[in-house]
Order: structure tokens, then C-alpha cells, then sequence
DNA sequence: CAGTATAATTGTATCGATACAATTTATCAA
DNA sequence: TTGATAAATTGTATCGATACAATTATACTG
């Protein structure tokens, strides 16, 4: 493991096991440098790594603050590594609807940046959430990159099996939000009525080196959708 | 200007001005630390600002690319300056509904820090995209820290004023996001009917120091909300 | 020519040093 | 006690050097 992450992990742990809330102050560099036994600059870099994830905030002149968000039970939006490492805590489980290999829609290979009669696997399952519908999700995965998928991986955690299975490097995710009526079938997968609220997004996972791998739509039980998410400015 | 942030601007106004497109190749490092004349710290501290703001992303071992989101009239939903500065390109304005010195909820004191019995600045206004309702909002604002508001300020930019009137740096923000029906009044202010969708966020906002100022409740017009956010992952 | 080993390229991790800016604390005068 | 001023604290910016890991290009082999 990288030392910075692993400062990281234990300055976090360290958090956690002490209950820390928001606004305690943390040791500091100077302490944490020899603590640890790194220089300054590798500190730091732990530091601004927990700066990113919302877990600390660095006043310059005062200290090292922990950054925590109040509330439980909201859905952190910006985790990326899928819902299943996110929702730990809770009982999330997944109902394949349909799994095969097909050709991409327009759309689809648009995003995946793929052609349309090349093939991909296309996924549509119902998530559950403490028994709740959750969403229904429907994905397009780039078959050159996931190269293989079957009912028990999709009915799992498809993003561990890609980490861990196919020792992919998962980068960054645009996500597009929008609002709007759930339509007849939306309504049937979720136990909802027709023309209830909903919450869709769609997803283009990219691979750390940029390709993108999975465009994703998901439409989200309104009743079970709090979503909280953490922004810091960027100066610029 | 910190030399890492007008690089950062530097290469943002390099990266606009030639139209570069997602996966595009920049400069390797070596050469923009010459170009620059910084050294390798200094510029990639730049990228990673870069990559933070979801600018670009580096592949080690390849180059920095640019990463840019396709898509045009969604709103960033972590920018967290207020949407004044986020939709330059729009025609953006408000109508002050209610603007008074109250007592906060016991819900905004708890989420502003303060007394129940201290003063906060209370604001309630509907704001206008493209002559479209966009959002009905109500805030507080803790009026030991935005010690003055009035008509002119709040139908304008009220985060314009504090950054650039009052002196004050602005931090981090906590969204807590749910969907739901609009209410009677809702509708009302937002042109809708009852029971139509709507999207609901809850915001704290922190100054630089970590102390909250502003605890705001937005309704979105579900017809003008389209929202984008760039995710990227933590490795922890 | 395909596949593999090797080398070159290119970003990342770490150290440590110096100077500096914002904040907090201590000091001292009125 | 108050309020200004100075000093100490504490994170930030920048340089530069070394070693290294991931990727890409090249050379080699069969």
C-alpha cells in the first residue's frame, strides 16, 4: 500500500474509532509528520486526499478539522464504485430482469464511443434496498472491456467483479440528472403508480485511462431516494 | 495569482480556445513545466486542480488528457458559488419574495450552529432561467457572520456579495437531495401543479473556516431541472 | 508476421528544504 | 479592561532531487 494512502486510511480510522465529529480538530502536521514518520509533503497529500473525500477541512493558521455530514441514510452520490461498497450498511439486493449480448442503441454506442454492430452486454435488473425497491437499472457494458458476465455476477456487485475479476482500474463518472414521471413500466418494476415522481440518471463510467466501459440509465424509487453528496470549492 | 492556479487557468484557457475534445492529448509534463516555467511539483499540483474541477485526468505512463462532459444545458450541481456564477451563459434572475431579520427554525439554528434566539437573515425567493421558474427558495443565513442583506442585494447574487462585498471565503457545502410532490404553495410559486414532480435539495453552507453560514431548501421545477456532476474515485 | 522481451516515455511517490500567509496567542500601552 | 501590536503557531507554495510504476514504443526471436 502507498503511504499517503495508508496515512489516509489511518487518520480516517482514527476518526472514526473516536468518534469524531464535525469540527474537532485533528493533531497537528507537525505531530502527524513524525507520527507517522513522513515528510511534510506526503502528510499533506494524505490530508488533501481526505480534503476530497468531505472526511477533513485544513484552515491554514488555525488547523486540521473534521468534515462529517449529520445525517444517516442517504445515498452518497458521488462514490462511483457502485451502490454495493456504498451501501454496505444496508440489505441491497438485485433481481435480474434481463442479461444477454446485443448491439449497442445509437445512444449507447455514442457514449461507449463503440460502433453500433459491435457488442456489448446489456444488463437490466431491479435493486432492493431493505426489501424496498430501490431502482431500475438498465446498462450497456462495452464487451471488449467486460468481456464476460453471467446471472450470479449481475445479481451481485458487477462493480467488484470488474476491480476485482478483471482487475480493471475504474477512473471517473459523468453523471446527468433529471426529474420527471415515472412511465407505465418504470412504475410496474418499482411498485409504483404511473406518473409518480421519479429520479433518473444516467451514468458513463470511464476506466482510469479514460475509456468509458458502462452507460448506464437508472430510474429511482422516489420513496427510497436521498441522496446527499459533498462540494468544496475550487478557487478557480 | 498563486502560480498552480493561474497554470491551471492557463492551460483551462488553452484547452477552451482550442476546442479540445474529450481524450484529447496535452503537453507532457516535462514540457509544460519549461512552457511554465515551474517546477514538476508546481504543475502537477495545477492537474491535479484540474482534475479535481473534472478538467482533465492523467494516465501515468501515457499522458494528461482532457475530460469534458458532452452534454449542454445541464446544471453543475457542485460548482457551490451559487448558480449565478454557474449559468453565466443563461439569463438567470429572482423575485424577492419575503427578505427579514427573524428567529431561525430550530431545524436552521441546529444546522447553523447558533442560538434559536439569535438573529438570521431570512430569504425567500423564486428564481427565473430563460424566463422559466427555476426554483423557489428559502434560506437563513446566520446574521453574526452576513451581517447585512437588502432587496437589491438578494435579487441580484447574494454569493457575489458575501465572497466580493463582505470579504468572506467560502469553503464547503453538504447537499442532501430527495424527490418528491410538490405542495400547494410550491406549485403555486413555480407555475406547476399540485403533485407534480419536484426535486428537493437541502444545502449547508460552510466558509472556509468550517463555519456554516447559509442553510437553504430549494424546490427544483422539475421541467428545468437537469443536473450534471462529475464523480471520481478515491482509491480508499 | 505474431508474439514477446526490452527500452524509452511519462506520470507518481517521497524526501527535505526554504519562504510565506493566515490565524491564534501573548504582550503591552492607554 | 480594552484594543492595538508583536510574536508564535500552523498550514500552503515552491523548488529540486531521487526513485519508481504504468504505459507505449522498439527490437528481437521464432
Amino acid at each position: 500500500m502507498i503511504k499517503y494512502q495508508q496515512i489516509a486510511i489511518e487518520i480516517e480510522t482514527y476518526i472514526e474509532e473516536h468518534k469524531l465529529q464535525q469540527g474537532d480538530k485533528l493533531p497537528v502536521l507537525e505531530t502527524l509528520m513524525t507520527q507517522f514518520k513522513a515528510s511534510k509533503s506526503t502528510v499533506t497529500k494524505a490530508l488533501d486526499l481526505l480534503e476530497k473525500k468531505g472526511v477533513v477541512f485544513q484552515v491554514r493558521g488555525s488547523g486540521i478539522f473534521v468534515r462529517r455530514h449529520k445525517r444517516t441514510g442517504y445515498i452518497g452520490l458521488l462514490s462511483n464504485q457502485g451502490f454495493t461498497s456504498e451501501l454496505e450498511d444496508f440489505h441491497l439486493t438485485s433481481e435480474v430482469i434481463e442479461l444477454d449480448v446485443r448491439k449497442p442503441t445509437q445512444e449507447a454506442a455514442l457514449n461507449l464511443n463503440i460502433a453500433e454492430d459491435s457488442d456489448a452486454y446489456y444488463v437490466k435488473r431491479v435493486r432492493y434496498i431493505n426489501g424496498q425497491t430501490l431502482c431500475l437499472e438498465k446498462s450497456f457494458y462495452n464487451k471488449s472491456i467486460v468481456t464476460y458476465l453471467n446471472n450470479e455476477i449481475v445479481s451481485e456487485s458487477i462493480f467488484h467483479y470488474i476491480k476485482e475479476g478483471l482487475g480493471l482500474k475504474i477512473g471517473f463518472s459523468d453523471l446527468y440528472l433529471h426529474v420527471g414521471k415515472l412511465s407505465r413500466e418504470e412504475a410496474r418494476y418499482l411498485g409504483l403508480k404511473e406518473g409518480d415522481p421519479k429520479l433518473f440518471i444516467e451514468t458513463l463510467f470511464h476506466l482510469a485511462n479514460g475509456q468509458p466501459f458502462d452507460f448506464s440509465k437508472v430510474t429511482y424509487n422516489y420513496e427510497q431516494s436521498q441522496f446527499f453528496l459533498q462540494a468544496t470549492s475550487h478557487v478557480l
